[in-house]
DNA sequence: CAGGATCCTGCAAGATACTG
DNA sequence: CAGTATCTTGCAGGATCCTG
Protein backbone atom coordinates (compact mmCIF):
# COMPACT_ATOMS: atom_id res chain seq x y z
CA UNK A 1 0.00 0.00 0.00
CA UNK A 2 1.13 3.47 -0.92
CA UNK A 3 -0.54 5.04 1.86
CA UNK A 4 0.33 4.23 5.33
CA UNK A 5 0.62 6.76 8.73
CA UNK A 6 3.83 8.34 7.80
CA UNK A 7 3.50 9.98 5.22
CA UNK A 8 -0.81 10.98 4.52
CA UNK A 9 -3.52 11.08 6.03
CA UNK A 10 -7.57 11.26 4.72
CA UNK A 11 -9.89 14.09 5.72
CA UNK A 12 -13.36 13.15 5.42
CA UNK A 13 -16.36 13.71 7.53
CA UNK A 14 -14.74 16.16 8.90
CA UNK A 15 -12.45 13.94 10.45
CA UNK A 16 -9.13 12.73 9.93
CA UNK A 17 -8.24 9.20 8.95
CA UNK A 18 -4.82 7.27 9.05
CA UNK A 19 -5.46 4.23 7.42
CA UNK A 20 -7.62 2.97 4.41
CA UNK A 21 -9.05 0.69 6.43
CA UNK A 22 -11.03 3.69 8.60
CA UNK A 23 -12.03 4.93 5.55
CA UNK A 24 -14.30 2.43 4.39
CA UNK A 25 -15.13 1.18 7.52
CA UNK A 26 -16.63 4.71 8.82
CA UNK A 27 -18.75 3.95 5.32
CA UNK A 28 -20.23 0.36 6.49
CA UNK A 29 -19.65 -0.09 10.18
CA UNK A 30 -21.78 -0.77 12.61
CA UNK A 31 -24.17 -3.27 13.12
CA UNK A 32 -26.77 -2.70 10.23
CA UNK A 33 -24.88 -0.74 7.23
CA UNK A 34 -23.59 -3.90 5.23
CA UNK A 35 -26.97 -5.35 6.19
CA UNK A 36 -28.78 -2.87 4.57
CA UNK A 37 -26.46 -2.64 1.74
CA UNK A 38 -26.83 -5.82 0.95
CA UNK A 39 -30.21 -6.14 0.65
CA UNK A 40 -30.51 -2.94 -1.41
CA UNK A 41 -27.42 -3.88 -3.89
CA UNK A 42 -29.52 -5.64 -6.90
CA UNK A 43 -33.01 -3.63 -6.03
CA UNK A 44 -34.77 -1.53 -5.01
CA UNK A 45 -36.57 -1.20 -1.78
CA UNK A 46 -39.27 0.10 0.59
CA UNK A 47 -38.85 0.82 3.89
CA UNK A 48 -41.27 -1.79 5.35
CA UNK A 49 -39.42 -3.98 2.50
CA UNK A 50 -36.17 -3.81 4.41
CA UNK A 51 -38.12 -4.28 7.84
CA UNK A 52 -39.61 -7.40 6.71
CA UNK A 53 -36.42 -9.02 5.27
CA UNK A 54 -34.37 -7.83 8.15
CA UNK A 55 -36.34 -8.74 11.12
CA UNK A 56 -34.43 -7.53 13.95
CA UNK A 57 -33.85 -4.30 13.26
CA UNK A 58 -36.46 -1.70 15.16
CA UNK A 59 -37.57 0.95 12.60
CA UNK A 60 -35.86 3.41 14.50
CA UNK A 61 -32.31 1.71 13.70
CA UNK A 62 -34.00 0.93 9.96
CA UNK A 63 -34.83 4.95 9.95
CA UNK A 64 -31.59 6.15 11.16
CA UNK A 65 -28.65 4.19 9.16
CA UNK A 66 -31.18 4.67 5.70
CA UNK A 67 -30.31 8.34 6.18
CA UNK A 68 -26.89 7.74 7.43
CA UNK A 69 -26.48 5.85 4.29
CA UNK A 70 -28.16 9.11 2.63
CA UNK A 71 -25.68 11.10 3.87
CA UNK A 72 -22.71 9.29 2.75
CA UNK A 73 -24.34 9.35 -0.53
CA UNK A 74 -24.37 5.80 -1.08
CA UNK A 75 -28.41 5.43 -1.05
CA UNK A 76 -30.98 7.26 -3.07
CA UNK A 77 -34.42 7.95 -1.35
CA UNK A 78 -37.56 8.53 -3.07
CA UNK A 79 -40.95 9.95 -1.93
CA UNK A 80 -43.86 9.04 -4.49
CA UNK A 81 -46.78 11.24 -3.24
CA UNK A 82 -49.55 8.11 -3.12
CA UNK A 83 -51.23 7.33 -0.45
CA UNK A 84 -50.61 5.34 1.04
CA UNK A 85 -47.15 6.67 0.95
CA UNK A 86 -44.42 5.11 -1.29
CA UNK A 87 -40.60 5.68 -0.31
CA UNK A 88 -38.01 3.36 -2.18
CA UNK A 89 -34.63 3.37 -1.52
CA UNK A 90 -31.73 2.18 -3.95
CA UNK A 91 -28.22 2.66 -4.52
CA UNK A 92 -26.76 5.58 -6.01
CA UNK A 93 -23.84 5.17 -8.46
CA UNK A 94 -21.45 5.87 -5.82
CA UNK A 95 -23.37 3.28 -4.07
CA UNK A 96 -22.89 1.07 -6.56
CA UNK A 97 -19.01 1.12 -6.47
CA UNK A 98 -19.13 -0.51 -2.79
CA UNK A 99 -20.84 -3.52 -4.26
CA UNK A 100 -18.01 -5.82 -4.73
CA UNK A 101 -17.10 -5.18 -1.25
CA UNK A 102 -20.43 -5.87 0.22
CA UNK A 103 -20.17 -9.43 -2.17
CA UNK A 104 -16.71 -10.35 -0.81
CA UNK A 105 -17.71 -9.21 2.70
CA UNK A 106 -20.67 -11.74 1.88
CA UNK A 107 -19.00 -14.06 0.01
CA UNK A 108 -16.61 -14.82 2.97
CA UNK A 109 -19.41 -15.27 5.60
CA UNK A 110 -21.27 -17.77 3.68
CA UNK A 111 -18.29 -19.53 2.20
CA UNK A 112 -17.71 -20.08 6.16
CA UNK A 113 -20.95 -20.72 7.08
CA UNK A 114 -21.04 -23.23 4.89
CA UNK A 115 -17.34 -25.26 4.89
CA UNK A 116 -17.76 -25.06 8.73
CA UNK A 117 -21.19 -26.92 8.45
CA UNK A 118 -22.14 -23.67 10.90
CA UNK A 119 -24.99 -23.21 8.57
CA UNK A 120 -28.38 -25.28 9.86
CA UNK A 121 -31.96 -24.75 9.04
CA UNK A 122 -34.45 -22.82 10.78
CA UNK B 1 -27.92 -15.35 -2.45
CA UNK B 2 -28.99 -18.62 -1.55
CA UNK B 3 -28.83 -17.60 1.81
CA UNK B 4 -31.63 -15.79 3.63
CA UNK B 5 -33.34 -14.56 6.69
CA UNK B 6 -36.01 -17.54 5.90
CA UNK B 7 -34.18 -20.45 5.60
CA UNK B 8 -31.47 -20.87 7.36
CA UNK B 9 -28.77 -19.49 9.94
CA UNK B 10 -25.61 -19.74 11.05
CA UNK B 11 -24.64 -21.03 14.22
CA UNK B 12 -21.47 -19.47 15.37
CA UNK B 13 -19.84 -17.97 17.98
CA UNK B 14 -21.93 -19.31 20.36
CA UNK B 15 -24.64 -17.05 18.60
CA UNK B 16 -27.02 -16.89 15.86
CA UNK B 17 -26.51 -14.79 12.82
CA UNK B 18 -29.60 -14.56 10.16
CA UNK B 19 -27.41 -12.65 7.36
CA UNK B 20 -23.64 -13.83 5.82
CA UNK B 21 -22.80 -10.40 6.36
CA UNK B 22 -22.97 -10.35 10.16
CA UNK B 23 -21.08 -13.42 10.23
CA UNK B 24 -17.64 -11.69 8.35
CA UNK B 25 -18.67 -8.62 9.94
CA UNK B 26 -17.92 -10.53 13.47
CA UNK B 27 -14.72 -11.50 12.41
CA UNK B 28 -14.01 -7.98 11.48
CA UNK B 29 -16.14 -5.41 12.89
CA UNK B 30 -15.04 -3.03 15.57
CA UNK B 31 -12.72 -0.29 15.49
CA UNK B 32 -9.06 -2.00 15.01
CA UNK B 33 -9.48 -5.73 13.90
CA UNK B 34 -9.37 -4.25 9.95
CA UNK B 35 -6.46 -2.66 10.73
CA UNK B 36 -4.37 -4.54 12.60
CA UNK B 37 -5.54 -8.07 9.82
CA UNK B 38 -4.29 -4.85 7.29
CA UNK B 39 -0.88 -4.86 9.14
CA UNK B 40 -0.48 -8.14 9.10
CA UNK B 41 -1.87 -9.02 5.92
CA UNK B 42 1.18 -10.10 4.53
CA UNK B 43 4.09 -9.82 7.21
CA UNK B 44 4.65 -11.15 11.04
CA UNK B 45 4.77 -8.63 13.44
CA UNK B 46 5.73 -7.62 16.71
CA UNK B 47 3.52 -6.07 19.28
CA UNK B 48 5.18 -3.05 19.34
CA UNK B 49 5.96 -2.86 15.66
CA UNK B 50 1.76 -3.23 15.44
CA UNK B 51 1.65 -0.29 18.11
CA UNK B 52 4.03 1.67 16.30
CA UNK B 53 2.25 1.33 12.89
CA UNK B 54 -0.90 2.39 14.96
CA UNK B 55 -0.39 4.98 17.05
CA UNK B 56 -3.51 5.53 18.61
CA UNK B 57 -4.71 2.10 19.74
CA UNK B 58 -3.89 1.77 23.10
CA UNK B 59 -1.67 -1.23 25.04
CA UNK B 60 -4.86 -2.45 26.13
CA UNK B 61 -6.99 -2.55 22.63
CA UNK B 62 -3.70 -3.94 20.85
CA UNK B 63 -3.50 -6.94 23.14
CA UNK B 64 -7.70 -7.35 23.40
CA UNK B 65 -7.49 -7.34 19.97
CA UNK B 66 -5.03 -9.85 18.91
CA UNK B 67 -6.38 -12.48 21.43
CA UNK B 68 -9.46 -11.93 20.31
CA UNK B 69 -8.28 -12.45 16.98
CA UNK B 70 -6.40 -15.43 18.00
CA UNK B 71 -8.95 -16.96 19.43
CA UNK B 72 -11.28 -16.70 15.77
CA UNK B 73 -8.35 -18.72 14.62
CA UNK B 74 -7.31 -15.40 12.42
CA UNK B 75 -3.92 -15.07 13.80
CA UNK B 76 -1.08 -17.09 15.32
CA UNK B 77 0.91 -15.79 18.45
CA UNK B 78 4.56 -17.14 18.69
CA UNK B 79 6.02 -16.46 21.76
CA UNK B 80 10.22 -16.61 21.42
CA UNK B 81 11.93 -16.97 25.47
CA UNK B 82 14.34 -14.25 25.02
CA UNK B 83 14.81 -11.54 26.91
CA UNK B 84 13.84 -8.70 26.30
CA UNK B 85 10.51 -11.08 25.45
CA UNK B 86 9.92 -11.38 22.08
CA UNK B 87 6.05 -11.90 20.74
CA UNK B 88 5.42 -12.22 17.08
CA UNK B 89 1.85 -12.55 15.35
CA UNK B 90 1.11 -13.30 11.65
CA UNK B 91 -1.75 -14.71 9.81
CA UNK B 92 -2.86 -18.14 9.98
CA UNK B 93 -4.22 -20.37 7.12
CA UNK B 94 -7.99 -18.96 7.88
CA UNK B 95 -6.38 -15.82 8.56
CA UNK B 96 -4.98 -15.54 5.01
CA UNK B 97 -8.18 -16.41 3.85
CA UNK B 98 -9.81 -13.14 4.75
CA UNK B 99 -7.50 -11.32 2.84
CA UNK B 100 -8.95 -10.37 -0.43
CA UNK B 101 -12.20 -8.83 1.61
CA UNK B 102 -8.99 -7.07 3.68
CA UNK B 103 -7.28 -5.69 0.54
CA UNK B 104 -11.06 -5.08 -1.04
CA UNK B 105 -12.63 -2.67 1.81
CA UNK B 106 -8.55 -0.65 1.57
CA UNK B 107 -8.61 -0.83 -1.88
CA UNK B 108 -11.99 1.25 -1.71
CA UNK B 109 -11.02 3.51 0.85
CA UNK B 110 -7.72 4.18 -0.79
CA UNK B 111 -9.23 4.94 -3.96
CA UNK B 112 -11.82 7.34 -2.73
CA UNK B 113 -9.09 8.83 -0.89
CA UNK B 114 -7.48 9.30 -3.77
CA UNK B 115 -10.46 10.32 -6.68
CA UNK B 116 -12.15 12.66 -4.32
CA UNK B 117 -8.30 14.81 -2.90
CA UNK B 118 -9.34 14.11 0.34
CA UNK B 119 -5.78 12.50 1.06
CA UNK B 120 -3.91 15.27 2.14
CA UNK B 121 0.01 14.98 3.56
CA UNK B 122 0.28 15.41 6.85
C1' DC C 1 9.29 -5.60 25.86
C1' DA C 2 4.73 -6.99 26.01
C1' DG C 3 1.38 -6.95 28.28
C1' DG C 4 -2.52 -7.10 32.69
C1' DA C 5 -5.65 -4.78 36.10
C1' DT C 6 -9.00 -1.18 37.13
C1' DC C 7 -11.90 2.22 36.61
C1' DC C 8 -14.51 5.06 33.65
C1' DT C 9 -17.26 7.06 29.72
C1' DG C 10 -19.67 7.88 25.51
C1' DC C 11 -22.37 6.61 22.17
C1' DA C 12 -24.38 2.91 19.29
C1' DA C 13 -28.22 0.51 19.71
C1' DG C 14 -32.69 -1.14 21.99
C1' DA C 15 -37.63 -0.48 23.94
C1' DT C 16 -41.74 1.64 23.67
C1' DA C 17 -45.02 4.82 22.35
C1' DC C 18 -46.84 7.95 19.15
C1' DT C 19 -47.95 10.36 14.17
C1' DG C 20 -48.52 12.75 9.25
C1' DC D 1 -47.12 3.07 5.32
C1' DA D 2 -43.13 5.17 6.86
C1' DG D 3 -41.53 7.09 9.88
C1' DT D 4 -40.41 10.41 15.03
C1' DA D 5 -39.82 11.19 19.87
C1' DT D 6 -38.14 9.83 24.36
C1' DC D 7 -36.05 7.31 27.43
C1' DT D 8 -32.84 3.77 28.56
C1' DT D 9 -28.85 0.54 28.44
C1' DG D 10 -24.91 -2.20 27.36
C1' DC D 11 -20.59 -2.63 26.09
C1' DA D 12 -16.83 -1.16 22.98
C1' DG D 13 -13.35 1.53 23.72
C1' DG D 14 -10.39 4.96 26.52
C1' DA D 15 -7.24 6.53 30.55
C1' DT D 16 -4.10 5.39 33.79
C1' DC D 17 -1.16 2.78 36.46
C1' DC D 18 1.22 -1.54 37.29
C1' DT D 19 4.33 -5.99 36.22
C1' DG D 20 6.70 -10.71 34.77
Amino acid sequence: MIINHKEYVFKLHNQTYHCAMDVTMSYIGGKWKTVLLWYLRNQTRRFGELKKQIPDITEKMLSLQLKALEEDGLVKREVYAEVPLRVEYSLTDFGKTLVPVIEAIAAWGRNLGETEGKLVEK
